[in-house]
RNA sequence: GGGCGGGUAGCUCAGCGGCUAGAGCAUUCGCCUUACACGCGAAGGGUCCCGGGUUCGAAUCCCGGCCUGCCCA
C-alpha cells in the first residue's frame, strides 16, 4: 500500500492470499519467519559501509549467558529488551549490530561437570589430585566439559532465536574460542608488561572442597548455631637476653619466657577489682574469646584496644601460646571490641551483640581471618620482632592441620603433634579437649586453660558450588592492580559529568561526538550511576587467579629461584635464549622477577650495587615469570622452556586459570576481533548501549569499562566499550522469591512461546519493563503440560490476536485495492477525510511521538502501553467501529486506514516480530493513495518488514479541533451506551435521541458517526416524548426514547439517584476548593476557571437528575 | 554498617504537585452486534503503609517511623 513506487511488488508468496484464520496461531508463522530472516541476512551488518559514512552504527554486546544452564525468564527479558532496541533502530535505518554469544563461566560450568561426572561414577576422589581421581588428566577434563558446553550453547542459541532475536548468528563468539582466548592472552600480557598484574599471597575465599580460590559473589551468608569459646593464655615476659638479630635466626626457646605472676601485673597497674580472687604468686594469664579454638596454632599476637583499663598493665609484656610455647606479642588496636561491661554508652553496647561475648582480649591469627590479616599488617614490626613470621598458615589446601604449608617450627609441632592431619571440626574439638586437659601453669590444682563455652549463632560465609564454608586462606594468586589511576581512575572519568556525586579532579571536557571517551558513560536509571561509582571509590585489587582447569589457562611460565643471584642468572639466559633463536623472531615476552614473600617486583641491582650486597643477601624464595602474549602461536618454544633438553631452564606453566570476569571483561573487544585492528572494531566499538541487570554493574560493566579504555588508549583518554548501560528490573515470583530451579519457580522461555507465543511474551515482559527494581511475575503449573507458566502472558496473546483481527478486518477493505506495479496514486485530499479519519491521524501522530520518546529514554513500558492503547483503544475501539458504514465506499478512508494499520504495524514490529511480519507479507502489496505527513519506507532486504522504514508521521497530523469534536461524540455514545446498559437495551435495538437544538445543530453533521456507534434510528430536537428518559451531557438536558416497549420505572429511578449522588458530591468538593480564599488568589486562574466550569455542569447535572426524578411515576 | 528500591483496587502494576486516582487480570450484569468470546458494552471495587511538615492544593515534595526487597562491606 505504500506509495513508494520502490516498494516491493505484488510477489504472491504462499501466504499472501486467501483467507486468514480468526486466530493468529503463533506456531504457524514463527519457524517459517524465523527462517526468513535467517536466510536473508538482515541481521549481519557490512562495517565497511559504517566506515564510508554511509550509515551509522548501532551496536549491542549480548551479556553473554553462561553455559551452565538454560536461559529462563530473566535472560528472556534482557534479550527482549536487546532485541526491542536493535529492531528498532535497523528499521530507523542504522548500520545495526547485536552481537551474540556465550560464556564458559569458569567454577559454575567445572562444578556442574564435575558433579555430572560423579553422578554416574565416572569421578571418584578430588579432581585435582592425579593418585585418587580415576585417570582424569586435565585435557581428558577439560574436553567433557567442552562437549556440555557444546550441548548447552546449542540450546541457548536455540531458545535465542525461538524469541525472536535479531543477532548476527554469523559473528556468534564463546569466550574461550580460539578469537576470545587470543584477545585474553594479549590482554593479560600488557597489564603484566605494564606493572598492572602481580602476584602476591593474599588471603582469599578458599573453598576446601572444590579446592579453589573463590571470588565474594561465588559465596553466600548463612546462620549456623557454633559455640563462643574462653581460653586463658597464660602471660609471659618476652624474651630478654638476645638481640633481635639472634632471635631472627635462631627463634628463642619456650623456655626462655618467663611467668608473669598476678602480683606483679597488680604492681603493673591491674585494675584492683579485676581477678581479685587469684593468688598472688600464681601465674597470670588473659581469657581470649574465640569461635575458632583450633586456629590458635596460628595466633601471631594477642591485642587489647587501647582504651581498655588493662591495657597499661599489659604494655611489654607477652602470652606463651599453650602446648606449642610460641611467644607472642600483647598489641594495642582500636579494632578490638571492649566488652561490654567497659564501654560508656551503655546503650551501644547492649545493641553490640559481639561486645556481650567479648573479653576484651583478641587472638591474632592473620593468616586465617581477614579482620586479624589487617591488623597483623598495621602491627608487622612488633609481630616480627617477636620472633615469627606476621602470618603462620597452619591448613593444607583441604583444611586440615599441616605442618606442611607455612606452619613448621618443630619444637612447635612437637608440642601440638596430635592435632596435624585433622579436620578443622576435629581439630577444634581435640583443642578444646586438651585445654580441658591442661593448667595455666602445670600445676594440678591451677585453672584449666579452657574457662567455658557459649552457644553463639553466626552467619558464616559458604561457597556457592559446593556448600563447604570458606576457610580465608593464604595462598599465592594473581591480581589486577584495578586500584591503578590507569584503570580505576579512568572508568571513574568515564562517567558522565551529571551523574557523578563528587567533582571528577580535572576532568577533562566531555567528548563530543566521534570516539566516546571521558564523561560520555551514562546509566539509565541514572540511580545506578551512584553504585558505579562507590564501587570504583572503593575498588580493590582483583584477585584473577582460580585453581580450576576450565577456563584461560594463565600464560606464564616461572620458576623457584632461591637467591636473587640465582633469578637474575635466571632471566637473563632466557632472553638471551629467547631473543637469539631463530625460531622465536617475532615472540613477544616478558619477564619479571617477584618475591614470593611479599609480590613486590624486585629490583634489579644497578651498575653500582656491589655483587656481594644480593649475593649474601639472606636467601629469599623469588620467582622469575615469564609471559608471553601468543603462547598457542609458539607452543613449540613453550614445550623446550619446561622439558629437559638443550635449553631446560625448569620452568613449568601456572597451573591455574583466569576469572570468568577477565574473558568477559573484554567482550566488546575480543568479539570485535582485538587485538587485530578489524573493520569490525573501528565500526562498532564503542557501541550503544549494554542491556544488563543490576548486580553486574560491579562485576562486569567495571571491568569492560577499565579494559576497554586501558587497551583502546593509544594515547588518548581511551575508548568506552559503550555510551549508555540500560539496567532493568529482575523478575521474581508471584512472593517475590527469585527464580531458580532448587526452588521450582523458574519459567523456561520456550515453554512460554509453545503455550502463548514468541511475541505475546515479549509483549508482556517489555510492558512489564518500568524504572523499578524488581518485577513479580506469578507461576503457575500448567496442569495439562506439568509446565511453569503465567496468566501474566495472556495479556500479550490476547493483543497479538487482536491485532491480527484488526489486520484480517482491513484487509477485506484493502485486499481489492490496485495493486498494479508502478503506481503512484494522488494523495488524499483533506476535504475528503471524515471526523474519523482526521482524529485517527491525530492519534497516530501523538502516539509516534510517545514512542521514538520513549524508545529513546529506554522506557520500555511506556512504548508497549502507548501501541496497547493506539492499536486496541484508539484504532480498533472507535476507529474500526466509526467507520464500518463508510469505509467500503471511500477511497480516502481507505488510505486512511491501510496508513494507520500500517504505522501501528511498523510501530509494534520490535516488540512483536513475528506477528507484524506476518501481517506485512499482506499489507506490503496493498495500495492506496498516499496520506499526506505519513512516510513508510521500503524494507531495505529481502522485502522483509525488519528492514522496513521506522514510520515517520508529521507532526502536522495533530489535530485539536478534531481530537476535541471527536471527544465530545465519544462522551455523548458513552452517556447513551450508559442509559442502554442501565435498562437492559438489547443490542441490536435502536433507538431514539432527543438533543437540545444548539447541540442537535453540533453534532448533526457527525450524525452517521453516532448513530454507529450508539445504535440511534434517529437524533432530533424535538420535545422528547413522555416515555423518553433523560440524562446529561456536557451539563446539557438529552433524553432517549424507544427504549423499551416500557420503561422500567425503579431502574430509571436507581439511575438518576446514582447521578444526583455523584453530582452532589462533586459539587460539595468543588465548592470547598472555590471557598479556599488562597485558592483563587494564589492558584493560575485557568485552573480556576476550569473548576468553575466544571462546577456548573456537575450543577446543571445535578439539576436535571431531580428533575427527572420528579417526573417519574411514584 | 553504607547505599538503592518498593508499600496505590482482591492480584500484578501505572501515575510522582492540580482532571471525579488509572490499566490488565479477577468479580458482577448484558451480549455468539456480519474482525476478534484470546471478543463487545456496562458496573462494582481504593484511610494511595502510619505520623508530622511545606503548599491555595500532597498518592506525588520534605522529615520521622513501620513493613519489605536488593546491592556493597
Amino acid at each position: 500500500m505504500s506509495a513508494d513506487p520502490s516498494h516491493p511488488g505484488s510477489s504472491s508468496g504462499p501466504h499472501s492470499s486467501g483467507e486468514l484464520p480468526k486466530q493468529y496461531r503463533p506456531a504457524d508463522h514463527e519457524p517459517r519467519i524465523r527462517e526468513q530472516w535467517e536466510s536473508s541476512r538482515a541481521f549481519h551488518p557490512n562495517p565497511d559501509s559504517v566506515l564510508s559514512k554511509k550509515t551509522r552504527p548501532y551496536a549491542i554486546f549480548i551479556p553473554p549467558p553462561n553455559v551452565t544452564d538454560r536461559l529462563h525468564l530473566g535472560h528472556a527479558l534482557n534479550n527482549s529488551l536487546q532485541d526491542i532496541l536493535a529492531r528498532a533502530h535497523r528499521m530507523m535505518g542504522f548500520e545495526t549490530l547485536w552481537m551474540p554469544g556465550t560464556d564458559h563461566a569458569g567454577i559454575a560450568t567445572q562444578a556442574v561437570v564435575e558433579k555430572r561426572l560423579r553422578k554416574d561414577g565416572q569421578l571418584k576422589g578430588p579432581l585435582r589430585e592425579p593418585d585418587r581421581n580415576g585417570g582424569w588428566t586435565r585435557e581428558r577434563f577439560v574436553e567433557a566439559v567442552q562437549s556440555f558446553k557444546d550441548e548447552y550453547e546449542a540450546t541457548i542459541t536455540g531458545q535465542l532465536k525461538a524469541m525472536g532475536c535479531s543477532c548476527d548468528w554469523e559473528r556468534q563468539r564463546f569466550t574461550m574460542d580460539e578469537q576470545c582466548a587470543k584477545a585474553v592472552y594479549e590482554a593479560f600480557f600488557r597489564l603484566f608488561r605494564d606493572g598492572l598484574i602481580y602476584r602476591g599471597k593474599r588471603l582469599v575465599n578458599w573453598d576446601p572442597v572444590l579446592q579453589t580460590a573463590v571470588a565474594d559473589d561465588e559465596c553466600y551468608e548463612e546462620e549456623i548455631d557454633a559455640e563462643f569459646f574462653y581460653l586463658r593464655y597464660p602471660l609471659v615476659h618476652p624474651h630478654g637476653s638476645t638481640t633481635l638479630r639472634e632471635r631472627r635466626r635462631q627463634r628463642p626457646a619456650p623456655s626462655d619466657a618467663v611467668p608473669v605472676t598476678w602480683s606483679e601485673l597488680r604492681a603493673r597497674g591491674w585494675p584492683a577489682q579485676e581477678d581479685a580472687e587469684h593468688a598472688d604468686e600464681m601465674p597470670a594469664w588473659i581469657t581470649v574469646a574465640t569461635t575458632r579454638p583450633e586456629t590458635y596454632l596460628g595466633d601471631t599476637a594477642v591485642a587489647v584496644n587501647p582504651r581498655d583499663p588493662r591495657a597499661k598493665a599489659l604494655r611489654g609484656l607477652c602470652v606463651e601460646l599453650p602446648l606449642i610455647g610460641r611467644v607472642v606479642p600483647i598489641l594495642e588496636d582500636d579494632y578490638v571490641v571492649l566488652p561490654a561491661a567497659m564501654q560508656e554508652d551503655p546503650d551501644e553496647a547492649a545493641n553490640d551483640p559481639k561486645a556481650r561475648y567479648a573479653t576484651g582480649f583478641l587472638k591474632v591469627t592473620p593468616a586465617h581471618d581477614p579482620n586479624d590479616y589487617d591488623l597483623g599488617q598495621r602491627h608487622k614490626a612488633a609481630i616480627e620482632a617477636a620472633g615469627h613470621a606476621v602470618c603462620i598458615n597452619i591448613f593444607a589446601p583441604d583444611a586440615t592441620i599441616s605442618d606442611k604449608h607455612g606452619w613448621s617450627a618443630s619444637h612447635e609441632v612437637a608440642g601440638a603433634h596430635m592435632l596435624v592431619g585433622l579436620k578443622r571440626e576435629d581439630a577444634r574439638k581435640k583443642v578444646i579437649a586438651e585445654f580441658k586437659a591442661h593448667t595455666v601453669s602445670g600445676d594440678p590444682a591451677a585453672p584449666t586453660l579452657f574457662a567455658r563455652s557459649v552457644p553463639y549463632r553466626h552467619t558464616v560465609k559458604h561457597s556457592d558450588r559446593s556448600k563447604a564454608i570458606i576457610e580465608p586462606y593464604l595462598s599465592d594468586q594473581w591480581y589486577v592492580k584495578v586500584t591503578d589511576d590507569r584503570l580505576r581512575g579512568s572508568a571513574l572519568r568515564a562517567m558522565a559529568p551529571e551523574q557523578r556525586s563528587t567533582a571528577p579532579a580535572a576532568s577533562p571536557a566531555p567528548g563530543s561526538g566521534g570516539t566516546a571517551g571521558d564523561g560520555d558513560l551514562r546509566f539509565h536509571p541514572s540511580r545506578y550511576a551512584k553504585t558505579f561509582e562507590s564501587w570504583h571509590e572503593n575498588i580493590r585489587d582483583w584477585c584473577i587467579s582460580r585453581q580450576l582447569w576450565w577456563g584461560h589457562q594463565i600464560p606464564v611460565w616461572s620458576r623457584v629461584c632461591p637467591t636473587r643471584a640465582d633469578a637474575l642468572a635466571t632471566r637473563d639466559d632466557l632472553s638471551t635464549f629467547l631473543r637469539r633463536q631463530d625460531w622465536t623472531d617475532g615472540v613477544d615476552f616478558c619477564i619479571r622477577a617477584i618475591s614470593l614473600e611479599s609480590g613486590d617486583d624486585v629490583p634489579w641491582p644497578t651498575f653500582h650495587d656491589e655483587f656481594e650486597q644480593w649475593h649474601q643477601a639472606t636467601p629469599e624464595p623469588l620467582g622469575v615469570f615469564a609471559c608471553f602474549p601468543r603462547p598457542l602461536q609458539y607452543s613449540g618454544v613453550m614445550i623446550r622452556l619446561q622439558q629437559p633438553g638443550p635449553h631446560w631452564f625448569g620452568l613449568s606453566r601456572d597451573p591455574d586459570v583466569l576469572d570468568t570476569w577477565f574473558s568477559s571483561g573484554l567482550w566488546p573487544l575480543s568479539t570485535l576481533g582485538w587485538p587485530d585492528h578489524t573493520p569490525l572494531l573501528d565500526a562498532f566499538n564503542p557501541s550503544s548501549v549494554l542491556c544488563t541487570a543490576r548486580e553486574i554493574i560491579t562485576l562486569w560493566v567495571s571491568r569492560m569499562v577499565m579494559f576497554n579504555r586501558y587497551f583502546l588508549a593509544d594515547g588518548t583518554p581511551g575508548r568506552l566499550p559503550f555510551r549508555d548501560v540500560f539496567i532493568h528490573a529482575l523478575i521474581m515470583d508471584g512472593s517475590g522469591q527469585k527464580m531458580s530451579k532448587s526452588l521450582g519457580n523458574g519459567v523456561d522461555p520456550l515453554d512460554i512461546i509453545a503455550s502463548h507465543g514468541a511475541d505475546a511474551m515479549r509483549f508482556v515482559l517489555c510492558q512489564m519493563t518500568t524504572q523499578t527494581q524488581d518485577v513479580r511475575m506469578p507461576v503457575v503449573k500448567d496442569p495439562a503440560t506439568g509446565r511453569n507458566t503465567s496468566p501474566k502472558f495472556d495479556l500479550g496473546r490476547n493483543f497479538c490476536n487482536k491485532l491480527w483481527n484488526a489486520a484480517r478486518f482491513a484487509l477485506t477493505f484493502l485486499d481489492g485495492t490496485d495493486s498494479s506495479a508502478g503506481d503512484s496514486r494522488p494523495p488524499v485530499a483533506h476535504a475528503d477525510l471524515s471526523l474519523a479519519d482526521r482524529w485517527m491521524l491525530s492519534r497516530l501522530s501523538a502516539a509516534t511521538d510517545a514512542i521514538n520518546a520513549a524508545i529513546r529514554d529506554y522506557q520500555f513500558s511506556e512504548y508497549a502501553q502507548a501501541i496497547y492503547d493506539l492499536l486496541w483503544r484508539d484504532f480498533c475501539d472507535w476507529y474500526l467501529e466509526a467507520i464500518k458504514p463508510t469505509v467500503a465506499q471511500s477511497r480516502a478512508q481507505q488510505a486512511v486506514l491501510a496508513h494507520a494499520l500500517e504505522t501501528i504495524v511498523r510501530l509494534l514490529h520490535p516488540i512483536a516480530p513475528f506477528v507484524t511480519e506476518a501481517i506485512w507479507e499482506r499489507l506490503k502489496n496493498v495500495r492506496t493513495g498516499a496520506i499526506e505527513g505519513i512516510a513508510l519506507g521500503p524494507s531495505r532486504v529481502g522485502g522483509l518488514l525488519c528492514t522496513a522504514g521506522w514510520p515517520e508521521v508529521s507532526a502536522a497530523l495533530r489535530d485539536e479541533s478534531a481530537e476535541r469534536e471527536f471527544e465530545r461524540v465519544r462522551a455523548l455514545v458513552t452517556a447513551i451506551r450508559e442509559v442502554r446498559a442501565q435498562h437492559n437495551v438489547p443490542p441490536k435495538r435502536r433507538i431514539a435521541l432527543h438533543l437540545p437544538s444548539a447541540m442537535e445543530a453540533q453534532v448533526r453533521a457527525h450524525a452517521l458517526l453516532l448513530s454507529t456507534l450508539a445504535g440511534l434510528s434517529r437524533i432530533d430536537a424535538a420535545a422528547p416524548p413522555a416515555s423518553a428518559v433523560a440524562f446529561t451531557v456536557e451539563g446539557a438536558k438529552a433524553a432517549l426514547s424507544d427504549l423499551a416497549d416500557a420503561v422500567d420505572a425503579s431502574a430509571e429511578r436507581a439511575r438518576l439517584e446514582k447521578a444526583a449522588a455523584d453530582a452532589t458530591r462533586t459539587i460539595a468538593t468543588l465548592e470547598g476548593r472555590l471557598a479556599n480564599p488562597g485558592y483563587a488568589q494564589k492558584a493560575p486562574p485557568a485552573m480556576v476557571q476550569q473548576t468553575r466550569d466544571h462546577l456548573a455542569k456537575a450543577r446543571a447535572e445535578l439539576s436535571a437528575a431531580t428533575e427527572s426524578l420528579a417526573r417519574l411515576p411514584a
